[in-house]
DNA sequence: ATAGGGTTAG
């Protein structure tokens, strides 16, 4: 039993310390109607009628509340019944209960029905609309308010803060400031979180001058947002000032400064500061998880998971769902399933945070049936569980299920164009992508980094510079907010579109770059034939930054040692690969130097290199080694890869690309019936040489154009329209 | 009446 409670029960009071006696139920009272339990109320209530106190108006008051809380409308009845109908107090007790259990209508008719209200009364009612998203009606008795308190002003504008309403609610506060009535600390917390919510830093930053001026610079709460606010305004150092002179310190300050140090992705300092905290609780322990998911430390935020375990905290729903989040980034379906499992188990099932979560993780494990099952159970779906829906199946190259869904959708938002038009992006379906793109402008939504980004990709593949440009000037246009995502796009599209001047000058610019940027650049460069510079790239990146050098950069530094006959530099590289970055050489590194050497006619170490592999070659290589041999005329060689090249192709392991170079290799060499014999070889496998293809963009629909198979569908006019201008051309 | 924590797109 709670030993408040026994504690009291054993105590006897007399007629000297009565007074003191009833203060001390009262305060035991409030205590177990925040956080007690319904038992503990009902022994407590009946504990008072013994004693005779249960009919003190302020010990009555309690007792309703606490019956309000506890959500016990009967009971609650039964002590209103004892004030002889209702007051003002009784009142403001029942709106504010109604509002919470979402009762608003109730509430507004027991509003109407009060002979007298007051300053409560109103501002209950005022931000019971905002709780409920219904802006309009708050404003309406707001402005009838004839009360006008601060607590009201208040209200209305941390009502507008949630209701994403942020210019509205600083216009509030202006007016409030011209009423000559005082802003609280509370009025300041609030208006320093709409500053943030709008992206207005200047107006924060004169926000904090108000603040000095009324005296709330030492508060708390006010303290705390405005790390926040200057953390996110990116004015790192003010925040850590801000923190170290605060005389107390809460919870939600070190989470912020915590918060601060993953966020610069220092994770020693966040682990300090972590360990440093004097206070933990469930909040906070949630908080540095869901960070350390959403930064991409998936791994961080297991290991910390398991420590808040066994540190005797038990998880929420939040935490749940962020460690559902962490595990569908590692793909690690047991974890995850075993998790899922917890859920229902504990009955904490039907939370649409968690739905979410596992949908989108049985996605990312590639297992959407399961995905669809939660889905399916989910009676109230949001946005974001059909987002995750829709976004699943795209992930999985499943564009029709996905597409089924989209054009289900009751509502759509910015991140449910993104992600079906990522899909089709990703199927390599570019007609769609800008088709969705011109329909996602008609809807009136607007695209945000991501939609660019995956747009920019479609352009890179399609090496459309003219549309990538086009889209380059709409984001300016639009004002979209650049990060590192959206400039590795830009550098990508421009430098596969071959216009690698404006893919160095985006790079240069960028005040940010990632693993994947660097990537892109090299490559970029490399392919491009800036072989020096791809180079020197490589190792300005080794030297100036934290990134470390990947698979991919490698491929692109051996094609670039390789194009530009860089051979011993290129063998240097491939060799440090394992040894000096960790990276084992895969298949198409071999293939680089096959490629290298035979290029430099360095044939027979091509061949041995290709022998002492120690696993099954690509089919490239060989190729990559023919190619050698033809320009070298090298038959010996050649007709001993050739033998491998048809070994390959018993395997079934083999392109028809290098049919195609070895037929071309036999007639080359006069060998006419071996030629024939290849092309019998393929004609059996139901091989084609891969035809050539071009394509056109027309009013952003693409157009394809086929060398052997497909006529387009307007063929006969392009070939008429073609006679016509070679006929103008002659004249 | 207020501050710190949750799900989705690249």
């Amino acid at each position: 039993m709670n030993p408040a409670l026994k504690s009291l029960f054993s105590t006897n009071p007399n007629n000297k310390n009565f007074k003191f006696y009833v203060e001390k139920c009262n305060h035991l009272l409030k205590s177990i109607s925040s956080k007690g339990s319904v038992r503990e109320g009902t022994l407590l209530h009946g504990h008072l009628l013994k004693m005779g106190i249960s009919s003190e108006r302020y010990v009555a008051v309690k007792l309703l509340i606490m019956y309000l809380n506890f959500r016990k409308p009967a009971e609650a009845n039964e002590i209103v019944k004892k004030f002889n109908g209702f007051d003002a107090v009784v009142h403001n007790c029942m709106i504010d209960a109604n509002i919470r259990w979402g009762n608003i209508e109730e509430a507004r008719r027991l509003f109407d029905e009060m002979p007298e209200r007051n300053e409560v009364s109103w501002t209950a009612l005022i931000s019971g609309f905002m709780k409920h998203g219904r802006v309009e009606e708050s404003m309406w008795y707001f402005e009838r308010n004839p009360f006008q308190s601060v607590v009201s002003w208040t209200a209305a504008i941390s009502g507008l803060v949630q209701n994403r309403s942020s210019f509205e609610a600083l216009k509030v506060f202006l007016r409030l400031l011209e009423s000559e009535t005082k802003p609280n600390e509370v009025t300041f917390t609030s208006v320093v979180k709409a500053s943030l919510e709008l992206g207005n830093f200047r107006f924060g930053m004169s926000i904090i001058g108000l603040i000095v001026k009324f005296g709330f610079e030492n508060y708390l709460s006010v303290s705390n947002s405005l790390i926040t606010l200057c953390l996110r305004m990116g004015e790192i150092d003010l925040a850590r000032r801000i923190f170290d002179r605060m005389e107390q310190r809460d919870v939600v300050s070190w989470t912020a400064i915590l918060d601060m140090y993953v966020e610069m992705g220092d994770l020693g300092e966040a682990q300090r500061i972590f360990d440093e905290m004097p206070e933990r609780n469930v909040v906070s322990w949630c908080a540095i998880i869901a960070r350390y998911s959403q930064k991409g430390y998936p791994k961080e935020a297991l290991k910390l998971f398991r420590r808040m375990f066994e540190e005797g905290f038990k998880p929420n729903v939040s935490c749940l769902s962020s460690v559902l989040s962490a595990l569908a980034t590692l793909e690690n379906l047991r974890a995850g399933q075993n998790i899922h499992a917890q859920i229902l188990k504990t009955g904490i099932d039907g939370d649409i945070f968690i739905d979410s979560s596992l949908i989108d993780f049985y996605c990312k494990c590639r297992e959407t049936k399961d995905g669809r099952m939660v889905f399916d159970s989910i009676t109230e779906k949001t946005v974001v569980s059909w987002n995750c829906m829709v976004g699943g199946y795209s992930l999985n190259g499943q564009m029709e299920e996905g597409r089924d869904l989209f054009d289900k959708m009751p509502c759509r938002d910015n991140v449910t164009w993104s992600a079906i038009i990522a899909g089709y992006v990703e199927n390599k379906e570019f007609d769609k992508v800008f088709e969705l793109f011109n329909e996602m402008l008609l809807s009136g939504e607007t695209p945000n980094s991501s939609t660019f980004s995956s747009l920019l990709c479609a352009c890179a593949s399609m090496a459309s510079l003219e549309n990538g440009r086009n889209l380059h000037g709409k984001l300016i246009k639009v004002g979209v907010q650049y990060d590192v995502f959206l400039g590795t796009a830009l550098i990508d599209m421009y430098a596969k579109s071959g216009d690698i001047e404006n893919s160095k000058l985006v790079f240069d610019r960028m005040p940010k770059r990632n693993e994947v940027s660097w990537t892109v650049m090299i490559q970029g460069l490399a392919e491009s034939g800036f072989v020096e510079e791809s180079l020197a790239l490589f190792e300005e990146m080794k030297i100036t930054s934290s990134i470390a050098p990947n698979e991919l950069m490698l491929v692109s530094v051996l094609f670039a040692c390789s194009h530009s006959g860089l051979i011993n530099k290129g063998l240097q590289y491939f060799r440090s690969m394992e040894a000096v970055y960790g990276i084992k050489p895969k298949g198409r590194h071999y293939t680089c130097v096959v490629d290298m050497l035979s290029r430099s006619g360095r044939l027979y170490e091509a061949e041995e290199f290709i022998n002492n592999m120690p696993f099954q070659p690509e089919a490239n290589a060989f190729a990559a080694l023919l190619s050698g041999c033809k320009t070298y005329k090298n038959e010996e060689i050649a007709e001993r890869t050739a033998q491998k090249l048809c070994e390959l192709a018993e395997k079934g392991s083999f392109l028809s690309a290098g049919y195609v170079l070895l037929s071309n290799i036999y007639a080359s060499a006069g060998r006419w019936v071996d030629v024939s014999n290849i092309r019998k070889l393929m004609k059996e496998k139901g091989l084609k040489k891969s035809s050539g293809c071009s394509w056109v963009e027309v009013k952003n629909h693409v157009h394809f154009f086929h060398s052997e198979d497909g006529t387009h569908w307007k063929s006969p006019e392009v070939y008429e329209m073609l006679e016509l201008l070679r006929f103008e051309m002659v004249q």
